[in-house]
DNA sequence: GCAATTGGTAGCACAGAGGTTACCAATTGT
DNA sequence: ACAATTGGTAACCTCTGTGCTACCAATTGC
């Protein structure tokens, strides 16, 4: 399973999150969620091979802890699809313009899109 | 179904990446990608639903474009627990320390984390 | 007018995710 | 030594997500 698939499930976002308070045993974790001590151990499992949480061994008791870094993968690409990146300078194209759009009516690979794109 | 969901699945990641290059048409997607154009089409439709594609419609064609502004919850979500706070300033625990940490053994509520968090 | 293109939806099948209970191993404190 | 705590795993069930094919509606170009 990859990270964006870990953070699909609203259960795990909701350890993580608890996580970053600072890290937490199993049985603790539990009770503050509404769902069975080993529903919890299956998500945290998810959660280490992923690479978002990594668990320490003390004694019976097994502490977990968020890793912030594993969250670079999707900080990265959701980046990378809101940059907007202007491959050809607008004015390059003025001239082909009308003769671009018009080419090739049975595969249209794709309308370059204009620079204005909304950036909200 | 919320953004995470909607970003869990590879499918829909690709479709965004390929939308972020610019507008396509549902067949223009299907060609590219090894599932059926329903496929494709239920897909796009949780995107819109979601909030990260916008639709135009064209006479019969209907061009997709990606909406940028989608992906700011979850760009927000990842800042949040990347971001390390340090809620109380480290020198202001050092007389409750040890106190804290024995106290109320039959309820462990979170060990508070060390400031010195990973960063990589 | 008519054939072709585009695209949504319905109906179905299947795999897998996520929940539960039951059980076991290991550690700890009295 | 022994009871209690902690936590992982197995077996099982159910439901939803995702794929497919088949079908229909609408637009378009000849």
């Amino acid at each position: 399973m990859d990270v964006f698939e870990a953070l699909g499930d609203p259960v795990r976002r909701s350890l993580l999150q608890r996580l970053a308070d600072g890290p937490a045993r199993v049985v603790d974790l539990a009770a503050e969620h509404p769902i069975s001590r080993p529903a919890i151990s299956r998500h945290l499992r998810v959660l280490v091979d992923t690479g978002l949480v990594a668990a320490e061994e003390r004694g019976r008791e097994r502490h977990y802890r968020l890793v912030r870094s594993g969250l670079a993968p999707v900080q990265a690409w959701v980046e990378a699809l809101t940059r907007i990146d202007p491959p050809i300078p607008e004015h390059a194209l003025d001239g082909l313009d009308l003769e671009v759009r018009r080419a090739g009516r049975e595969r249209r690979p794709a309308p370059r899109q204009h620079t204005h794109e909304e950036t909200a």
